[in-house]
DNA sequence: CGTGAACGGGG
DNA sequence: GTGTACGTTCACG
C-alpha cells in the first residue's frame, strides 16, 4: 500500500544523517505548526565537490573510472555534471562529481588533487548536514514547507519520508519550549569536580509550567516541585523522563556544554543509565575536543553562557561571567545564597539542613530560562541570519558565523567556496602579520569632560567602498589606480573599480538589510527587530576578521591589510580634525575617538561631529558614543603590541565603565581585587585621589595589624597537571605536595588554596593552607608589595602619585615613604 | 620575542 | 567524520 503523501509545514531544528545500507538518509527534527514534534528523513540527497579542470580539457570520463578503496567497499563516482560557476572574480567551467557516500567526496578529491588536467577542487569539505540545508535552503527555526509521508520508523516522534521541500519561508518559530536545568554535585575539596568520584546530588528543571528539583536523600523542603528517589542511578532516569515528557525544544544550561551534561554522561555511563535523550533514541554525544561540547538529537542543547560570552561580553559591563554576574546585569536578579563548598559535608552529616540547596539547585535553572528567554530573539535572529543549527551557532566564533552566511550566498550565486587551507598553508598563513589598528596612546591621568564618538561600522564600510575581495585584489583592468593606505607595504595593492567584489556585494546586503530593519523599528517597537539588527551589525562588523583568520575559506592577507590601512587612514584623519577644532584627544583606539570638552559645551562636541561625517565618503558615519563627566586612563605594560585599553569611566548616572582592569583573578587574593574596584569608585565618583590613597593606606595598616580575615589573603590557584610533571614548583604545588603527604587526595583540576606566611624563604615555602594559620601569621609585606600595590600602583601612577622608587624596588622603606 | 602555564564557567 | 579548531594574558628565560 502506497502511504498518503500530505503537505507539512515544520521548523527543522536539527539535521543529522545516518548510512543506512548503500546510502546517506538524512534526518531532519523539528516542530509542526500544530505543535507536534516529528522527524522528516530525506532518501535522495547526494554527496558531491566539484571539478574544474584547466582550460579546454574533457576529464570525463577519467572521472567516472575511479575507485578508491575504502574500508567496507570501493568508492565510486556516480555520476558527473557539467556546470558553470564563479571563482574569486572569474567566470569557471567545470564539473560537479556526485559520489555514493559523503565519505567517498574526500578520498575522491585526493587522487583528483594531483592530475595534471586539473586546476582546482572544490567545496570537498564541507559536512554533508551542512552541505543538505544549504541547498535545500532550509533554515532551523524558519517554517518549511514539505511533502511527505508517514513511515513505520520507530523513534520517540513520528516519522515522515519526505518528497520534496517546496518552500522555506520567513516565518520563525518564536516561542520554542524552551527547558532549563542545573545539577548540584559532591564537590569536597583537594580535587577536581569529577564525576569518576563524584555524585549529582540534585538536579533541577524549571520551564514554563515545569518546576522540578530531584534528590536521592530526604530531607524537609518546601521547594516547588520537590522529588524525592532511592538512588543516583534513579534521578538520571527521573531526569531523562521529565525532558522526554516536557519535550523542549531547547534544553539550556549555563557553562552546560562544559560542565552540566558531560558530568551527568559521566555519571550515566559510570551508573548504566542510558542518557537517551535523543528523538531517535540516540544517546547525548559528549565531545572532548579543547572545548567540551555535548548534544542531543533532535533537541537543541544551548550552554546560554557560550552565547553570552561570545555575543555580548563585549557590551557588558561586569567582567566576570558567572551566572550570579551575569543575572544581575541582564535580569537584576542574584542567584540564592548559599555556601555551595559546603555541600558535601552537609549532604554526609545534615541531610536535613539540604532545603536551602534545593532552592538554590532550582532558582539557578530559573536564571538560566530566563537568560535563555531574554536572548531568544538575539539568538534565534543571528540563527535565521546564518543559518546554523543554534546548538552550533551557540558555540562557534564569529568566523565561523560569517563563513556560514557566505557559504549559503555563495551558493545562491553560484560562487565557488575556496577549501579549507591544509597544513603548509595554514602555516603560511599563520606567519602573515600585519599592522591593526591604530592606537592613540593615551596619556595617563584623570580626565573630565569626555566625549566619546565612534565609527560602528568603520571596517564593512571600508571594505564596501573600496571594493575589498580577494577577486578584486590587483586586477589587471585598474593597476593604475592609487594603492590603498599601508603603512611598510612592500607592494602596491589595489582593487577593481570596474568589477563589484563578492563579499563586498554580500556587506551592502547586509548593511542595506539593516537599514530596512532599522526603518521598521522606528515604527514599531520589537525585540526581534532589535535583535535583527544588533546580529547584521555584528556579522558585518566580523567580515574584516575573517578576511584576516587563517582557518577562513576567503581568506585574504592582502585584503585584511588593505581593509585596517584604510580604517587607520579614516581615524587618524577624525584625530587631525578634532585637534583642530581644539578638541584634545586623550585615546583612540581603531574606531574610536575620546576627546576632552576643554571648556567648550556637549553641543560644540556635536557640532564637531557632524563637521566630520560632511566628509567621510559614502555610508561612512561617525557616531556619538556616550559622554563622561569624569574617566581616569591609566599606562598599560609594555606589551607585545603596544597599548591595551585600560580606562574607568564613570557616566552622568555614576555608574563605572571599566575596562581593561580585570586582569586581577581568582589566583589574587580577595582583598587585592577588593581594593582597586573601590579606589576606582573612590575617585571616579567622588573625585578625590586623596581619600582613595587614605583607603589603601587603612588596608595596608589592617594587613600590617592582622586584622583581615584568612578568606581576604587567600590565593586559590588550580593544579592542571599531576604533580611529578611539574617543572616550576608554584607555591600551589608545594600546598598540594604536602596535602599529599599527609594524606589528602589531591589530582588535577583542583583548586589549591593557600596563605603567604612571614618567613625569609621563598614564597612557596612561606605558603600555607588556611586551615593550618591564624590572621596573625600572614606577611602584611607580601600583601602589601605584592598583592595591594600591583592592583592599584598604576592606578595612582596615572594621577602622578607613584613615585619612582615605588616602581623600581618594592622594599619596605620606600613603600612606607609613599605611603605615609 | 618566544614559550609554558593559568584562567574562564561549573560544584 | 565531506576529520584538524579556545583566546587571551602573564611570568619567565
Amino acid at each position: 500500500m502506497e502511504p498518503a503523501t500530505e503537505r507539512i509545514a515544520f521548523f527543522p531544528m536539527d539535521v543529522t544523517y545516518k548510512v543506512v545500507g548503500e546510502k546517506a538518509v538524512v534526518y531532519l527534527f523539528g516542530r509542526t505548526k500544530d505543535g507536534n514534534q516529528i522527524g522528516v528523513v530525506d532518501k535522495n540527497f547526494e554527496p558531491y565537490f566539484y571539478v574544474i579542470p584547466k582550460k579546454g580539457i574533457d576529464i570525463e570520463d577519467k572521472l567516472m573510472k575511479i575507485a578508491v578503496d575504502a574500508p567496507g567497499g570501493k568508492a565510486r563516482v556516480v555520476r558527473v555534471e557539467k556546470v558553470k560557476k564563479h571563482f574569486l572574480g572569474k567566470d569557471v567551467e567545470g564539473y560537479k562529481i556526485i559520489t555514493q557516500l559523503p565519505r567517498d567526496v574526500p578520498l575522491i578529491r585526493e587522487v583528483v588533487k594531483d592530475w595534471d588536467a586539473v586546476e582546482l577542487c572544490a567545496e570537498y569539505d564541507i559536512p554533508f548536514w551542512k552541505r543538505y540545508i544549504i541547498d535545500k535552503g532550509i533554515i532551523p527555526f524558519s517554517l518549511v514547507t514539505a511533502e511527505a509521508s508517514l513511515s513505520d520508523e520507530k523513534a520517540k516522534v513520528p516519522i515522515f519520508h519526505l518528497s520534496r521541500v517546496s518552500s522555506s519561508e520567513e516565518t520563525i518559530l518564536e516561542k520554542p519550549k524552551i527547558l532549563a536545568f542545573d545539577i548540584e554535585t559532591y564537590s569536597p575539596p583537594g580535587r577536581d569536580i569529577n564525576h569518576a568520584d563524584n555524585a549529582i546530588l540534585l538536579v533541577s528543571c524549571y520551564g514554563e509550567r515545569l518546576r522540578k528539583v530531584i534528590s536521592w536523600k530526604k530531607f524537609p523542603t518546601k521547594t516547588e516541585g520537590m522529588e524525592f528517589v532511592r538512588s543516583e542511578a534513579e534521578l538520571l532516569e527521573k531526569f531523562i523522563s521529565v525532558i522526554n515528557s516536557y519535550k523542549p525544544d531547547i534544553l539550556c544550561g549555563y557553562f552546560s556544554d562544559g560542565f552540566d551534561l558531560p558530568f551527568i554522561k559521566g555519571r550515566a555511563e559510570k551508573l548504566k543509565v542510558r542518557l537517551n535523550l535523543g528523538l531517535d533514541d540516540s544517546e547525548v554525544t559528549v565531545e572532548r575536543r579543547r572545548l567540551t561540547t555535548a548534544d542531543i538529537v533532535g533537541i537543541n542543547h544551548v550552554d546560554i553562557y557560550r552565547f553570552i560570552k561570545k555575543a555580548l561580553s563585549g557590551t557588558m559591563e561586569t567582567g566576570e561571567l558567572s551566572l550570579d554576574e551575569v543575572s544581575k546585569e541582564l535580569l537584576g536578579e542574584k542567584k540564592i545564597e548559599v555556601d555551595v563548598e559546603e555541600l558535601y559535608k552537609i549532604w554526609d552529616s545534615h541531610p536535613e539542613k539540604l532545603g536551602p540547596y534545593a532552592e538554590y539547585n532550582l532558582h539557578d535553572s530559573y536564571l538560566t530560562y530566563k537568560l535563555t528567554e531574554k536572548l531568544l530573539p538575539n539568538i534565534l535572529e543571528l540563527t535565521r541570519i546564518v543559518g546554523l543549527p543554534l546548538p552550533e551557532m551557540v558555540r562557534v566564533g564569529f568566523s565561523q558565523l560569517v563563513e556560514s552566511y557566505i557559504l549559503r550566498r555563495a551558493f545562491e550565486m553560484g560562487e565557488l567556496a575556496p577549501g579549507l587551507p591544509h597544513d603548509n598553508e595554514l602555516g603560511k598563513r599563520n606567519a602573515e602579520t600585519y599592522v591593526g589598528g591604530f592606537v592613540h596612546e593615551p596619556k595617563p591621568g584623570l580626565f573630565k569632560d569626555i566625549v566619546v564618538f565612534d565609527f560602528r561600522s568603520l571596517y564593512p564600510s571600508v571594505i564596501s567602498s573600496h571594493n575589498i575581495d580577494p577577486g578584486t585584489l590587483c586586477c589587471p583592468c585598474c593597476s593604475d589606480k592609487a594603492p590603498a593606505p599601508i603603512e611598510g607595504g612592500k607592494k602596491k595593492i589595489w582593487f577593481c573599480s570596474k568589477h563589484r567584489g563578492f563579499l563586498p556585494k554580500l556587506i551592502d546586503e547586509i548593511i542595506s538589510a539593516r537599514v530596512n530593519v532599522l526603518a521598521m523599528l522606528k515604527k514599531e517597537k520589537n525585540p526581534f527587530l532589535e535583535a535583527r539588527s544588533y546580529s547584521l551589525k555584528i556579522l558585518a562588523n566580523a567580515f574584516y576578521g575573517y578576511l584576516g583568520f587563517p582557518m577562513a575559506r576567503w581568506y585574504s592577507h592582502e585584503s585584511a591589510m588593505a581593509t585596517s590601512g584604510y580604517g587607520r587612514f579614516y581615524i587618524k584623519r577624525a584625530i587631525s580634525l578634532a585637534e583642530s577644532k581644539n578638541f584634545p584627544v586623550i585615546y583612540s583606539d581603531t574606531d574610536s575617538v575620546f576627546l576632552t570638552l576643554s571648556g567648550k559645551t556637549k553641543k560644540d562636541a556635536l557640532a564637531f561631529r557632524e563637521d566630520i561625517n560632511k566628509d567621510l565618503p559614502g555610508i561612512m558615519e561617525l557616531e556619538f558614543q556616550g559622554f563622561y563627566p569624569r574617566g581616569i586612563f591609566v599606562s598599560a605594560k609594555v606589551g607585545k603590541f603596544g597599548a591595551k585599553k585600560k580606562y574607568a569611566l564613570i557616566d552622568e548616572n555614576g555608574i563605572l565603565k571599566i575596562r581593561g582592569f580585570e586582569t586581577v583573578r581568582r589566583n589574587w587574593s580577595p582583598i587585592a581585587k577588593r581594593v582597586q574596584e573601590e579606589v576606582l569608585g573612590i575617585i571616579l565618583k567622588e573625585e578625590n585621589p586623596k581619600k582613595a590613597i587614605a583607603h589603601v593606606r587603612d588596608v595596608v595598616e589592617m594587613l600590617r595589624k592582622h586584622q583581615l580575615a584568612i578568606p581576604e589573603v587567600t590565593i586559590s590557584t588550580q593544579l592542571t597537571k599531576e604533580l611529578k610533571s611539574y617543572e616550576n614548583l608554584g607555591p600551589h604545588v608545594a600546598i598540594a605536595e604536602r596535602m599529599k603527604k599527609m594524606g589528602i587526595i589531591v589530582s588535577p583540576g583542583a583548586i589549591i588554596k593557600y596563605v603567604v606566611t612571614k618567613g625569609a624563604d621563598r614564597i612557596r615555602d612561606r605558603a600555607k593552607m588556611p586551615e593550618e594559620i591564624t590572621p596573625k601569621d600572614y606577611d602584611p609585606d607580601y600583601y602589601i608589595n605584592n598583592q595591594i600595590l600591583p592592583a592599584v600602583e598604576r592606578i595612582f601612577e596615572a594621577l602622578g602619585y607613584a613615585p619612582e622608587a615605588v616602581l623600581e624596588g618594592k622594599s619596605q622603606e620606600k613603600l612606607g615613604k609613599f605611603f605615609s
